[in-house]
DNA sequence: AGAGAAAGCTTTATCTGATGAATTGTTGAC
DNA sequence: GTCAACAATTCATCAGATAAAGCTTTCTCT
């Protein structure tokens, strides 16, 4: 049993435990899960423990308790999927295909918006930071790690620069599922050198406030990103 | 006291009481939140119950509790802000002007993206559908109530078409806050026939799979929503 | 048989009391 | 004034008991 959890943490066991399993599919919509006692069991916890895990994954629209009728996983479309602990349990152990297109499809939709919502309204300290943060992408592109770190902060920067607090929680959600997946990706400097110019294009248009521009620019790059993580993912 | 809770959801009680004030403001991040003794007081209800209540909303990122410091407000940033609750809480009462407007953003930022996705990836079933939604808008056009929702449909169908169920996530949470802004919008039969022509030039670039005039077509509705959204709402 | 009612069983919901563990605050020595 | 031991507060968890609510089965009446 590794340490994951360093004791004193028993509901959140729970939590993880069944979370994660219906998440990725061990166990269906509609299922019952075990009874109280026999998760008591299972997980080594008390029934208070066990209650309060499974509460919060009702909570997150997982399951749905009953009382007589059992426990048991709600349909798909219930479910908080942009919660972080489900999005952890979906991407986290390694993404399937068709999650990485999800993912990348979803960004291809969601950042020229967030870019062109940017140059409209940004004020100046936001466009500073953008430029702060593309300097950054300048000094790191022989750095794979450190440009994977700038680059998550340039995209975060602009999403920021949106004014717009549900964009940047959703890129922010977004960002997790992505970080799990970014092992996929081919870092090489040449690689992220060639990204450079539209980043450059769009912090450029930002700044500026020519929208078109910059969401022209931000397509490019999630376009590019786009078609390389179907490439690397079969 | 309204029958929100039919009785027998004791800790739904402490959820939404406890959430809707934090959400609100009531109770700002970093405070602490009165012990368990005090809140089993409060609420009338057992510690069993308010614990697991406390629970689910530390699984929302809203608290965050330390044995013997107390239970405190996590910072704004780490709310699940697109958990349904959450979201409820923060809109249903009757939106900010800055709410609205970030709903209306979001949308601008959002269903461009989103139609241009369904122009590229929709299969044959969901073209269907959103023509069939697009016919039901034709043909609700005189009854403001029915065109709400025919008009709700016609975006869900498109977001449906685009592939994506974190996208189409995003969609139906946004609904709910929409629904909640929808009875400050005007609803005149003049109003709704005047966006029928850029819905019926989406709905047919769609159908066609040309996602560039769809994205356009697109942008068209949401930014004259966004702009009628922010006259009416000073 | 078949329909329907009633009893009983299963399982969750909640309360209560007790114990453990960890942080905070206090006190006292030096 | 500083530091260490001690005490108080508060959440964490367990265990047991009782209630409530569906589900199943059985029994009765037609």
């Amino acid at each position: 049993m590794p340490a994951a959890y360093p004791e004193g943490a028993r509901h959140a066991q729970v939590v993880h435990g069944l979370g994660a399993r219906i998440v990725r599919g061990g166990l269906a919509p509609g299922d019952h899960v075990p009874t109280e006692d026999e998760l008591v069991s299972e997980f080594g916890v008390g029934r208070s423990a066990l209650r309060e895990g499974v509460k919060v994954l009702a909570g997150k629209g997982l399951l749905e308790s009953r009382t007589s009728a059992g426990t048991r996983v709600r349909p798909r479309q219930s479910w908080n999927l942009l919660d972080p602990d489900v999005l952890t349990w979906r991407f986290a152990p390694s993404p399937s295909a068709e999650d990485v297109r999800v993912l990348a499809d979803l960004r291809v939709a969601l950042e020229p918006g967030a870019a062109r919502l940017a140059a409209e309204s940004a004020i100046a300290r936001q466009r500073s930071a953008i430029a702060v943060a593309m300097a950054r992408l300048w000094a790191t592109v022989d750095d794979p790690d450190a440009f994977i770190e700038a680059d998550l902060a340039f995209h975060r920067a602009v999403f920021a620069a949106a004014n717009n607090d549900l964009l940047l929680y959703i890129h922010d959600v977004i960002s997790v599922a992505l970080s799990a997946i970014r092992p996929l990706h081919t870092r090489s400097a040449g690689h992220n050198r060639q990204t450079l110019p539209a980043h450059e294009r769009a912090a450029l248009a930002i700044r500026r406030g020519h929208h078109l521009k910059a969401e022209a620019a931000m397509r490019e790059i999630v376009e590019v990103a786009r078609h390389d993580a179907l490439r690397e993912s079969p």
